[in-house]
DNA sequence: TACCTTCTTTGTAACGTTTACATCTCCGTG
DNA sequence: CACGGAGATGTAAACGTTACAAAGAAGGTA
């Protein structure tokens, strides 16, 4: 049976010095740097050691180093698949360097962004990525220059370390595509935050490089329910006859755009051509499978994962965080949703 | 312009103790129990402490006290919604306690596994939940009784501290439902490791109950590509009357599935009803909506957090882990891929 | 041989915090 | 005055690493 708390210590630097007869700073150098040590004393040391079963303390090590080598990660939910893969892909990259990723939600709410971030440096963080950020110059995260905070998302274009997606270029690429295919009955349904104002944007100067104006929009909010509700309300105002080309800010809400339409007896993509934005796992498994304006989310965690590192203080020489977004392009991805003999 | 290696240091008791004039056990106590200190001298530390912006190193405390405040937690990948789902609510429950989940990816495998816990023991975690947990008497996590570890699978039921699916049921429940809709050519795509084994042996169980034989079956993986792959080989054998029920492992696989009963030219429920597993997010975006077997996420994971309380050194009187698993119980979610009236 | 330089090896102390134990002071009671 | 108790405060130990000091040896030169 476990008892819970065992009583003996476990072995310590101090413990072995005292069976081999000497200092405790020999002890550390016989481990850590071998070569400064008499091969005599060194095995003795060693021997000792094993026969103690020891294993440094993290904590004794990260308290003289002065690191805690962790990572604060903070992601409005880590239930959510875009941020999963974007987590998945930062922590692929700190692992090598022995540094482990520490989580905490923001519920996408810029105070408990703020207050995720506070309680991760009160972990000792050596530094952190925040996915999805709503920082801002007013709501700025505690970040000294100790402690270098990189953000994952547009809204943050003006702080230091910032990685983001080009949205307007999505957006655009939608319109294009849409436009393309000979589609001129055009309508959006559009995402919070400036992503989504940012692919709004976008989408409207694409319909207007061609001298198009759109014939509908409706306010969403990357649910399902309000793919579905904005898609019944553009149907309402244009008719059945008068939308060709949907154009939605995130792939639920397409998903539910396109049941609203295939209940509204019009056919994908034959009546109506939907994209959507993200390039979800699910949207190859919809009926049909969903064209999409991909958002690499791995290639940007992975660079906001080795932008940190660049200004980690692990480094030998660490670089300060410039106002120089890294900006990701975005890539369309052609289905059945807008091409009827794609894949 | 930030610089990233700041010359001056942070303020420590020692400091304080030094302005103040009194010794560092003093100002510690002063912040952490007031009571012992003269009120008088209390209010100069005090002073003095936040004249000097004074923050509590957490390596030093931790360092002492022999605690941490993380919690490793070990996923296959956390970019798979349902570990994420996982993840999130098992955060949920720690964060009111101040408590924080360190990430590891074990990539489902057990070597992995294991090194991910040590390499999260290392940073001196006070505990561990390990999601689908591969762990066994032969792979054994390093688990101490300083350090409780709790497994998320139904491969460790033999452990301590096992939180697991009754996936027996789950395939019960998938063979009762098609059986009672009058389904009786059947076939099943099976799962890998412990929880695929499982849910077939209920599948079959439930058939056997009824007299039935299967009419094929299919090893699988989870991916889409094994569900297209096993149901077009169970098609070839029976031919395309010769089904008219398919229990996929996995939504994932069942996505593949639909797609290849629809490339066959077989309509789903009419001719062939398909029950999934696992009630993944996309189930209800597909066409038609999955029905499936639920796996409670949410809840098992908020179970798995909660047993570790239980037995965290933390608490006052902390119960050591018992080999009596949690057990969860599926659930049938009715949709319209198997009754094609359901929503 | 005496002295100096260089290199190797080892020891000391400090880092930051908490806490068990020791010490000291003050006050009251016998 | 002696003793005891209570309250306040100091001391030291715990953890692992590393800058610095110190000691010693080896080797070269006058």
């Amino acid at each position: 049976m476990l008892s819970i708390r065992s009583p003996e210590r476990p072995s310590s630097v101090r413990q072995i010095a005292e069976i081999v007869g000497v200092s405790i700073a020999t002890v550390s150098r016989a481990l850590n740097a071998p070569h400064q040590v008499t091969p005599e004393t060194r095995n003795r040391i060693l021997e000792a050691a094993s026969r103690v079963g020891y294993r440094p303390s993290p904590l004794g090590r990260n308290l003289v180093v002065g690191r805690s080598h962790l990572v604060g990660l903070v992601v409005p939910n880590i239930g959510f698949p875009l941020y999963g893969l974007m987590a998945r892909s930062i922590e692929e990259i700190l692992e090598p360097l022995g540094l482990r990723a520490l989580l905490a939600s923001s519920d996408d709410d810029a105070g408990r962004e703020v207050a995720a971030a506070q309680s991760l440096l009160r972990h000792a963080v050596d530094g952190g990525i925040v996915i999805n950020s709503r920082a801002s110059h007013s709501h700025a995260l505690p970040c000294g220059p100790r402690y270098p905070w990189i953000h994952l998302s547009p809204e943050a274009a003006r702080l230091p370390g910032a990685v983001e997606l080009d949205n307007v270029a999505g957006g655009r690429l939608a319109a294009n595509h849409l436009i393309q295919l000979g589609r001129r009955r055009l309508a959006h349904v559009s995402g919070t935050g400036r992503e989504g104002r940012d692919r709004e944007v976008g989408w409207l100067e694409g319909l207007k490089a061609h001298r198009l104006e759109p014939v509908g929009s409706a306010l969403g909010d990357y649910s399902e329910s309000a793919g579905r509700a904005g898609t019944r309300a553009i149907l309402e105002r244009v008719g059945r006859d008068g939308l060709d080309g949907l154009f939605l800010a995130g792939d639920i809400m397409a998903a539910g755009a396109m049941r609203e339409l295939r209940i509204a007896g019009l056919r994908v993509p034959e009546d109506v051509a939907v994209v959507g934005f993200d390039d979800a796992e699910f949207a190859t498994m919809l009926t049909p499978p969903l064209t999409t304006v991909r958002q690499p989310a791995s290639a940007m965690g992975a660079a906001a994962a080795r932008l940190l590192l660049h200004s980690y203080t692990l480094l030998e020489s660490p670089q300060p965080l410039t106002r120089d977004p890294v900006i990701f392009e975005p890539e369309l991805v052609v289905r059945g949703s807008s091409v009827s003999d794609a894949t």
